[in-house]
DNA sequence: TATCTTGTTAATCG
DNA sequence: ACGATTAACAAGAT
């Protein structure tokens, strides 16, 4: 599950590794992933110089000469460069560079490989929508976020167009540091959870970032990110004990997601 | 086999 | 307009 550090680390690495490069060829298996015709996706591609790999929120932006791909790896998968005759067993979509090498891109349920012309990034619905990078802010930030707001914390958290970045993954960990249930008003929020929240989107996020990203994800090389399970506090540690307190950590059904929660330290 | 799951949109209701 | 909920969609693991 790509969430905003593994999708960082991945657009850091593309930009190092294929920036110059020229895509000389696309092959698309799966067309359902993109948002135009094959065959328009697969010329207007064709000899594309890649000039920049970025990302914003949980979408990898790759500026080229002809417009731009943009890349969501839905609920998983892996972008592996490898030598075009080395492709690996899976992969939807491919691009083929000048220089031998390949981009193979799979995933397993919802990526979306898209494109937008140059000069056109803007009518991209999806990612015109989206709102800063949740590393982006500031508790002064937040605060203006949260104010005149209703609803969950943890809907704020996850809502792309608001605060881009964060999935079901991180989300848990970010929350037991602040010490919020994820079903917490946000009308009801104190200023100092708010600081709390801000200190804990940084706290949740950019030690992951430093690793590569989490062990559940690979990178370019297929080499496992260095955010280990053991670096996780609560998430998806069901039945053992809370780091603070000890009590026993739930799962619980929060609207239509799960949450790991202690129920000491976050109550509702 | 049945159930679960990390994302995103669209539709719907209040 | 906003918030809450649900369904749907292209798999894979257990």
């Amino acid at each position: 599950m790509p969430e905003l550090p593994e999708i960082v680390s991945r657009a850091r690495e593309m930009d190092r590794a294929l920036r110059g490069k020229t895509i000389i060829e696309v092959k698309i298996l799966q067309p359902k992933c993109l948002n135009v015709p094959a065959r328009r996706f697969r010329t207007v591609l064709a000899g594309a110089g890649v000039r920049e790999v970025r990302s914003r929120g949980k979408w990898i932006f790759v500026d080229t000469t002809q417009g731009w791909v943009l890349l969501n790896m839905g609920m998983g998968g892996e972008i592996l460069l490898v030598q075009r005759e080395a492709m690996p067993e899976k992969w939807r979509v491919s691009f083929a560079f000048d220089d031998g090498t390949a981009l193979a891109l799979n995933f397993w349920w919802f990526g979306y490989v898209h494109y937008a012309g140059a000069g056109k990034l803007g009518k991209h619905a999806m990612t015109s929508q989206l709102g800063p990078d949740a590393t982006e802010f500031t508790r002064d930030r937040l605060q203006q976020m949260v104010t005149g707001k209703r609803g969950a914390v943890k809907a704020l958290l996850l809502d792309q167009s608001r605060m881009a970045g964060i999935g079901n993954a991180y989300v848990h960990d970010i929350l037991f540091m602040a010490r919020l249930h994820p079903l917490r008003r946000l009308e009801t929020l104190r200023q100092e959870e708010v600081d709390a929240l801000a200190h804990a989107i940084q706290a949740g996020l950019l030690p992951s970032i430093e690793r590569g990203g989490a062990f559940y994800e690979v990178d370019l090389h297929g080499k496992r990110g260095g955010f280990t399970r053991e670096d996780m506090l609560i998430g998806y540690r069901e039945g053992e004990a809370c780091p603070s307190c000890g009590t026993v950590i739930e799962k619980i059904k929060t609207s239509s997601t799960s949450s790991f929660i202690c129920p000491m330290c976050q109550p509702a």
